[in-house]
DNA sequence: GATGAATGAGTATTCATTCAT
DNA sequence: TATGAATGAATACTCATTCAT
C-alpha cells in the first residue's frame, strides 16, 4: 500500500499507529461483514469466502484476526451479548424510580436492541436454536447463558423492588420475569417468522399491548 | 398383499420392503431419523449420509423414497404442523364451554405438542428462524406460514368469545391473542435456550404462571 | 397373468408356446426401447432405468434378457450392420448389369438404410466416435470393423466390375470405394450435425449431386 | 509481476501459480488434461476427477480455473474452432490465384487441422453427435453451427470463383460445396473409425484420391 | 420368470483451512 | 502483514447391478 516516504521522523510511530489502526479496522471490517451475512444466511449459509469478500481482504487475511470460523462467531455472539447489557443496564439507570416505569424502559431497552441491532439479534437470539449439538458443547454458549441469566436478574431485581415497594402485587418475581421475558422474546420470534406482517400488526403496537396486559395483571389495584 | 402368515422370523428390518407396509416403516424409519437429526443439528447440519446411516439402509434407499432433502424436510414440516393442528383442535372441542377454560386448554396443547414432538416443534417453529433466504422462496414456509396464521385464528376466536360472553375483558382480540401465543412461544424459547434449567425453574410452573398471569389481566372482575 | 385354466390339455404346449413367444416379444420391446434412446441420448445418456420403463418391464427383467448395458449395446449394434449388410445385398442383388446402376443402387441403399433406420444408423455409426477407449476394447467394435469392410468389398467389387467391363475409367478400386464411401457417410455426418438444415439444402438433392459428381468423375468418357 | 530471474528452480510445477503466467500455464494444463481425455473418452465420459488428476492437481484446484464442467468444455470448443478457422482462412490468403489450387489449399488445411489438433477435431467434430438433448439447448452449439456454415461459405466463394474464371464446370456452387466438404468429413470419419487402418490405406493417399476425383468431375476439361 | 427394493461406488461441486510467496 | 492458490474431505444425488421374494 506505499506508506507514506516523505515524514520520516515520524514515520515509524506514525507507521506503527496507522498499521495497529489498520488492524483494528481490518478486523471490525471483517466483524461486520460476518455478522451482517450470519444474519442474513445464517451460520452454515455464510462461507469464510462470503465475508472475506464482503470485506475486501483475502480469504488469508481472515485466519490472521480469527482463529477460525467458530471463532468469529463466537466473538459476535460476545459483542452482541455485552451490547444488550449496555443497554439494558443504561435503561434502568435513566428511569425514574417507581417500579411500572423502570419495568417499561427494560422491555422498551430490549426492543430498541431489536430494532437498533437485530443482526446481534439474530445471532445471540436466533442462530443457535435447532443447531443444539453444533454449539452446545462450545464455552461460548456458557458465557451466552450466564449473561441471559445475568440480564433475567436485573429484570427481576426490579419486579422484587416493585414488590417491597407496594407497586406490584406480590407474586413470585422470578416466575414472573420469567414469564415477561419469554413474552418480549416470543413477540420477537413472531416477527422474524413474518407473522406481524401476515396478521398487519405492527411490532411497536403489540409491544405496547403486552406491556399493558402484563401490567393490567401485575400491578396491584388500589384498594385490593 | 397377503402379509407372510409365518410371523416369527420377521423381525429382521435389513431385509427388503415387499409389502406396501414394510415400505411405510421403512419410510417411517427414514422420516424418524430424519426427524431426530433435524431437530438436533439443523437442516444444513444434517446430510443425507446422517440421515441413512441412522436409519440403517443406504445412501441410495434415501432416493428411493424421498426426492429429495428438501423434501423430506417439507414433509416433516407438514406432518408436524398437522399433529399441533390436531392437538389444538382436539383441546378446543374437548374443553367446556368458558372462555378461560377453552383458552388454558388451547394453551395446554401447545405445551403438550411441545413436551411430546419436540423434534416437530424445533422442525415447524425454530429451524426456519435465521434462514431467510433458504427457505423464504419456497412455498413449504407459506404454507407452514398459514396454518401458523390458522391457529393464531383458533386462539382469536376462543377470546372474541370470551368477550362476546362478558367472560373477558373487552380487549382487542388479535393483539391480545397475538400477546398470548407469543408468550407460549417465548416461554418455550427459554426452555429452548436452556434457561429453564439454569435458573432452575420447570416447563410446567413457568407455564402455569403464563396462564393466570394471562388471567389476571384478562378476566374481567365482578362488578369492574 | 392368470392362465386359462380350462383348456388343460393343449395348457402345457400353449404355454410354453406363450411363454417363449412372450420372452422374444419382451425382449424386443427392450431392444426397441434401447433403440430409440440410444440414439436419442447416446450411450451414456441412456441408462437401464430408462429403457425398463420405455419398455414397460421391471429394472430387474433387463437382467434377464441382457448380461449388462454394453451387452443390449452390442446386440443392437449387430442387428443395426445386419440390417444394412442385407440392403446392400439385395439393392445389388436386385440392380441391372451395368456398373453405374448397381454402383447407384448401392448408394440408394445405403440412404435408405439411413432413412428407414435412422436409429440403427446411430448406433453403429455415430455413437463409437469420440468413446474411443469405452468401445475400442471389446469384441464388439471388431465385429462391427469386420463387416464395414465386408461391405467396402461389395462395392468395391462392383467398381471392379465397372473397370473390366470398360464402363468405369482405370482408378484405383480400393481408394476409390474409400472416397465413395466417405462421401455418403460425411453427407449423413453433415446431416446429424443439422447442417443441411441450415443451409437450407435437401439430404435428397445432395445425395444426388454426390452421385453425379463421382460419376462425371470416374464414368469414362466415350472416345476418353 | 516480475518472473523469477533465478530461472534454475523454475521447474516444479506442483507448486503455487504466483504470477499471471503460472496461472495461465496451470490453466493451459487443465485444458489440455480436459482436452485429452474429452477426445478420448468423450463428454460424459470424462470426469472432472479424470482431468484434475491427469493433470496433477486437486479437485478444487479445477473450479479455481473453471466455473463448471460444461464450461471448460466450451472453451476447448471455441479454441478448436478458432484454430480451424484460422487454419483454413491461412491457406486461403496463401494459396495461389487458380481456383484449383486454392480449393487444394483448403482440403489441406483441413486434413492438417486433423492431423496435428486431432483432439480438437474430435471435441468440434464429433463428440455432440448422438449427444443431441444434452447440447442441443446450449448456445456453445448454436455457436459451432455458425462458424461451420462460415467455414462452408468460405469454400463456396472459392468454387463460385472457380466457375466465374472458368476453371470449374458450372456447378451449383452451393450442392457442390456440401458434397466436397462432406468427403472431407468422411474420410475423417473412416479414419476414425479405424477403417483406414484396416483397409490398409494411408490417410494421405485418400485425402489425395478424393481431390483428383473432385477435380476429375469438376474441372472443365479443354474443348468441353 | 418377474419384480423392484436395495446397494454403494461414482458424479459435479463447495468450502474451511493452509502455506508459499 | 497480506495474499490467494491449493487442498481434499464433504455434499446431494444417480445408476448399473444384485437378489430376496
Amino acid at each position: 500500500m506505499g506508506t507514506d516516504p516523505v515524514i520520516i521522523s515520524r514515520k515509524n510511530m506514525k507507521t506503527r499507529a496507522r498499521t495497529e489502526e489498520d488492524k483494528l479496522i481490518k478486523k471490525r471490517r471483517l466483524l461486520d461483514s460476518a455478522k451482517k451475512l450470519f444474519s442474513l444466511h445464517g451460520y452454515q449459509g455464510t462461507s469464510v469466502g462470503m465475508i472475506t469478500e464482503n470485506a475486501g481482504v483475502s480469504t488469508g487475511t481472515f485466519y490472521l484476526y480469527f482463529k477460525s470460523k467458530p471463532e468469529i462467531y463466537r466473538i459476535l455472539n460476545i459483542e452482541g451479548i455485552d451490547i444488550l447489557h449496555g443497554y439494558i443496564k443504561e435503561s434502568i439507570s435513566q428511569a425514574g424510580s417507581d417500579a411500572a416505569g423502570r419495568l417499561s424502559a427494560i422491555a422498551g431497552a430490549y426492543f430498541s436492541f431489536y430494532r437498533e441491532y437485530r443482526e446481534y439479534y439474530d445471532i445471540i437470539a436466533i442462530l443457535h436454536l435447532g443447531q443444539e449439538e453444533f454449539f452446545r458443547d462450545t464455552s461460548m454458549l456458557q458465557a451466552v447463558e450466564e449473561k441471559t441469566v445475568h440480564l433475567l436478574s436485573l429484570l427481576q431485581a426490579v419486579i422484587e423492588e416493585g414488590i417491597k415497594s407496594g407497586d406490584f402485587k406480590p407474586v413470585d418475581a422470578r416466575k414472573t420475569t420469567t414469564v415477561l421475558w419469554a413474552t418480549m422474546d416470543g413477540i420477537l420470534l413472531l416477527e422474524k417468522r413474518n407473522v406481524m406482517n401476515i396478521i398487519n400488526e405492527s411490532l411497536d403496537d403489540i409491544v405496547k399491548e403486552s406491556i399493558e396486559m402484563a401490567f393490567r395483571g401485575i400491578i396491584k389495584k388500589k384498594g385490593e
